[in-house]
RNA sequence: GGCGACAUAGCCAAGUGGUAAGGCACGAGUCUGCAAAACUCUGAUUCCCCGGUUCAAAUCCGGGUGUCGCCUCCA
């Protein structure tokens, strides 16, 4: 079956093919370890495991590479200010090594906890120094670059356009309307490429052009020419990064090897939190931990972003998270129930769903619609082990331990409710309701809901 | 100021010309000493508003209103 993405590079859904063999090369930006990653954040990060489950679903192999940037991102766009790697490391009274190693691995947790397959490389930029010195000496050679007091800069008038992934148009940009302008700078949109380090910049390298410093656009246009080669299958990242680093990467790209660096670029969008953006001014940046402090499974969180494309907005709620895990365990007691189930199915109705959910997920990730199909899988009322297998087999896609139970944090009850509990017991054995009844509105004072099943009586926090 | 996106039931949202997917919540019923859970059933004559095109529009066009985002660092 055709496989179709859309394509930011052409505003358009296009047939997705590999350009050689049966293997996907994907690159996807990933992140500047310098502070913990959000939840919006990992919005990005289930696109790009999706994108990479769908291709595996489909045969294809995969060669993924995704950067650690741990030097080079600057607090500012404007080739001044200070190294986020730097900054942090500062304020946190550590080395930058210190702080990209504490942020990487926190990083890589969550993405265990979100279940997000790894890329089969995962590079840092600190490793990589050499690969982009010589990226940088390339396009000094090829007429692209130049040098000032301050840096090596990349000349946006040498190529034929500037801003084919975003759409915009110089010409129509004003100059220093948001930035300094700098005298050395021969156009206002280069930017730097290396940056000549102060005396007292911690992270520099020798160079030709002395003890300097990476510019963030260069570690990825280095090490996706090294691993994936001058031209790969797809690029990933948020939309945010399609106007400055993306297009600064097929610009440097251009520069260096002539042609646009993948053929399919794919940008996933924002998360909202409540209707708005999420800032640290506002105090709505939640991390994967704050979910699970609330008492949320992390997989309930990529129910909630299936809801939704992935390119469009998704808006987070409390509310919205909470019935996200409703359904999440609603789903796995679905798969429970036809994994005991032993009523035929037959063998075209399988095929029928297979069909269904291959074609949304084909259909440029629409997981909204394949969650469909895999609700009307759980909710078959014959249950057969066959469906049981079928939602195993979705799972490969959706990645969301179906076969597990959803771990919701479950903490150790007072003494004071235990006893309570006890004593309600011996209520009901003597059938006194009243008693009971009466035991059950004190626990539930105390915070914590009783419910009488077959199996006994089961007690949690509220 | 420039650019862009979106507006579909209480909430999260699919659907881009053929007569409104799905999930959660709510409500009703079954069950249970009651409650919860579970199971079953149920919801938009209508897709922000006003025009237009068409046999036919949530879907296309024009206008309006509203929300949000980017152009600063952000996934």
């Amino acid at each position: 079956m055709d496989i179709n993405f859309y394509n930011t590079l052409t505003k358009t859904k296009e047939k997705f093919e590999p350009l050689e063999g049966n293997t996907v090369r994907i690159y996807s930006c990933g992140p500047t370890v310098y502070k913990d990653a959000s939840i919006g954040n990992m919005k990005s990060y289930i696109f790009m495991d999706t994108l990479r489950r769908v291709l595996k679903y489909n045969g294809y192999k995969l060669k993924h590479a995704m950067n650690i940037t741990d030097v080079g991102h600057l607090v500012s766009d404007a080739d001044e200010g200070e190294d986020k790697m730097i900054k942090a490391a500062k304020e946190e009274k550590k080395t930058p090594l210190e702080i990209a190693e504490y942020y990487t691995k926190k990083f890589l947790e969550d993405f265990d906890r979100l279940n997000i397959d790894r890329p089969e490389i995962i590079c840092k930029a600190t490793e990589h120094i050499e690969d982009m010195m010589k990226y940088v000496q390339k396009l000094l050679e090829n007429g692209y670059a130049y040098e000032t007091s301050t840096a090596i800069y990349f000349d946006v008038s040498k190529l034929d356009r500037y801003g084919i992934l975003s759409g915009i148009d110089l010409r129509n940009q004003k100059a220093g309307a948001r930035v300094e302008i700098d005298e050395e700078k021969r156009n206002p949109y280069d930017f730097a490429l290396w940056i000549k380090a102060p005396e007292n910049h911690i992270m520099k390298w020798e160079s030709p052009w002395g003890l300097c410093y990476p510019g963030w656009h260069i570690e990825c246009s280095a090490m996706s020419n090294k691993y994936l080669g001058e031209v790969f299958d797809i690029h990933t990242g948020g939309i945010d990064l399609v106007p400055t680093h993306h297009e600064n990467e097929i610009a440097q790209s251009k520069g260096c090897t002539g042609k646009i660096p993948a053929r399919f670029w794919m940008h996933c969008e924002f998360l909202l939190i409540d209707g708005g953006k999420m800032s640290k001014s506002l105090g709505n940046t939640y991390l994967v931990q704050d979910l699970i402090d609330k008492g949320y499974d992390p997989l309930s969180y990529k129910m909630l972003c299936f809801t939704s494309h992935y390119r469009n907005k998704l808006n987070f709620t409390w509310e919205g998270l909470a019935n996200a895990q409703n359904s999440l365990i609603k789903l796995k007691e679905g798969y429970e129930k036809h994994k005991k189930g032993t009523e035929e199915i037959e063998e075209s109705e399988i095929e029928n769903y297979k069909t269904k959910f291959l074609e949304a997920i084909n259909d440029d990730l629409n997981m909204p619609v394949a969650m469909s199909v895999v609700w009307e899988v759980v909710k078959n009322p014959r249950k057969s082990q066959k469906l049981a297998d079928l939602l195993l087999d979705f799972d490969k896609v959706l990645g969301i331990k179906i076969e597990e139970k959803v771990s919701q944090k479950q903490e150790k009850l007072p003494q004071e409710i235990l006893d309570l509990i006890e004593q309600r017991k011996n209520a009901r054995q003597e059938k006194n309701w009243e008693l009971s009844d009466k035991l059950r509105d004190q626990i539930k004072e105390k915070g914590y809901a009783v419910k009488d099943g077959k199996e006994g009586m089961s007690v949690e926090k509220i």
